[in-house]
DNA sequence: TGATTACCCTACTAAATCTATAGGGTAATT
DNA sequence: AATTACCCTATAGATTTAGTAGGGTAATCA
């Protein structure tokens, strides 16, 4: 299940990229035009700036932009920072590796085979959109 | 992130297409060999049975054991019993669809267009993998 | 320079979910 | 009739989620 956290987060992203200027936009804003709370997003939006997608600027006028243009920022790095790893299991984790405590053999369990080619094939898809191909 | 429940449901499964004879499997004998905890695979052995996957005897030298042939038994329908919607977000679910509130208008929402093309490469993983791909 | 605006940070919490554990009941086989 | 193994309910600790509350601080503009 998609957390709140990443599904706000892209709203966001998406909402400062159809508003295509690179005027910052409130966080109020944003808010409201995605039904989010204001508190919550503010958090969401710190991260995001954290990670290098995002710019802020304080007082009046102020607010946050994006960085880049939207069609150089992959789903792959948006997805990771804001729901952590894309593999389902640690185990076939490519940033997030972590070997199973009840699993002898990594390479005879039928769960870490079924669920690689699910990394893989959700890797393609978040690596095939950017946030361009998102708001079009 | 995949829950143990899942996890050790497909090790089950796998498990018993891998002795491949009919003859019933104590939960014991899987627990031990798959290291779960017995008293949680009981539960999970049993929505399997319910849900047509496994058959049960009782008594000496009662078990479990797979009703139908390992590879008429796809992924899809494992995944969606054991894991629930396949979909990370309600609202591209096919088996399990519900709107957001959040959202009015879904055909513009940028996380329903990503999380479609997502559930698709997942569905299209589920579909191409029975339980006996995974054992082999 | 001072008021305003908006970002920034910490702490807390209600609710839900997960992952079991405990303990007993019941049905089928030998 | 005894044994074996399935079947069912209730409970609970740990973790995560999705916020809420409240205040602090930095930058802008008049």
């Amino acid at each position: 299940m998609l957390s709140k956290k990443t599904k706000y987060g892209l709203k966001a992203l998406s909402y400062l990229a159809s508003v295509d200027s690179k005027l910052p936009v409130q966080i109020a804003e944003i808010a409201e035009h995605e039904n989010i709370s204001l508190k919550f997003l503010e958090s969401i939006l710190l991260t995001l700036r954290r990670n290098g997608f995002l710019g802020s600027k304080k007082g009046k006028g102020g607010g946050y932009y994006l960085i880049k243009d939207p069609k150089d920022i992959p789903m792959t790095a948006v997805m990771r920072v804001l729901e952590g790893p894309i593999a389902m299991v640690p185990c076939v984790s490519l940033n997030f590796y972590e070997k199973c405590d009840d699993c002898p053999d990594e390479n005879a369990c039928s769960v870490n085979k079924l669920m690689l080619q699910v990394r893989d094939s959700a890797l393609e898809v978040y690596r095939n959109n950017t946030l361009a191909d998102l708001i079009s």
